[in-house]
DNA sequence: TATTGTTATACTCTATAACTATA
DNA sequence: TATAGTTATAGAGTATAACAATA
């Protein structure tokens, strides 16, 4: 009963996995020109805005125990800080530096620009695989509680 | 000039980058539950046909010293046995041992079944993204030389 | 007591460089 | 000599468990 040209369930999951390795290669790449980890990268790119040490963990999805070593190197690099946060005091929030922020809004655009997305994909169909992406992320939660 | 609802390159940035976070935590989700690393799952993957560890390398995006270590550690649970080729005894080559083949078809499967694709997208709307994706990933090289 | 972050530990992955075996 | 794989090393990420400070 494989008839009518169906997709294959194996077939895109292959193609799914296929784009997945090219984004991560991509990705990887891109964070080696600023000798920043992929971790270090995500980083970064999720302190647009402050945040707790526990919600980057989360949003890392590593235990929190690793954001410690993750924020000491980025620190020590100049491109973030640690302040507690003022209501409690057992949170540490983290906040790029002024540093921190070129540093992460070039890493942004490089990403951009380095996606396999905008070399390969007319306007039309980026469109249309916003349209899917936006459905595919649905249920997706947010970083900062 | 921002009119027209034209999609705006951060916002389709943002999009990918955020399916391409769900697709690493789903897949490291379905690694953990086969006690497997994923550069040892994505081996595990590639190895649908024997391949040899220069290769795998090169799929895996690590330099070849680090194979050595990865294949160590599935052959020692005896997922996978290595060969030297017999036209040049210098290669060896990596191939799944009958466990390693039960264990690599059913992560497969696992890794189809836990993909946020196949849970948020109607049939014809996986159609629609298996040819966008088939059109991203024109330019890519294959494995096994 | 409960929670946030830190420290200590052990394992995996990472690249680099020096090595062995084969060509 | 050149190439495939190995070994040694050091740095980064990983989870677990025990700990300090704060609530």
């Amino acid at each position: 009963m494989e008839t009518r040209g169906r997709l294959g369930v194996h077939e895109l999951a292959g193609l799914i996995m296929g784009a997945s390795e090219d984004m991560r290669g991509s990705f990887e790449e891109v964070c080696g020109r600023y000798e920043l980890t992929p971790q270090q990268a995500r980083t970064l790119l999720a302190l647009k805005e402050e945040a707790p040490m526990r919600s980057l963990a989360s949003h890392l999805r590593c235990d929190p125990s690793n954001v410690t070593g993750i924020a000491d190197r980025l620190e020590a690099r100049g491109l973030i800080h640690r302040a507690p946060r003022e209501e409690d005091r057992r949170v540490k929030l983290l906040a790029l530096t002024e540093q921190g922020g070129k540093v992460r809004d070039e890493l942004e655009q490089s990403l951009i620009n380095a996606s396999p997305v905008m070399a390969n994909l007319s306007e039309d169909e980026r469109e249309t695989l916003a349209e899917l992406l936006r459905k595919l992320l649905l249920p997706t939660g947010e970083l900062h509680r």
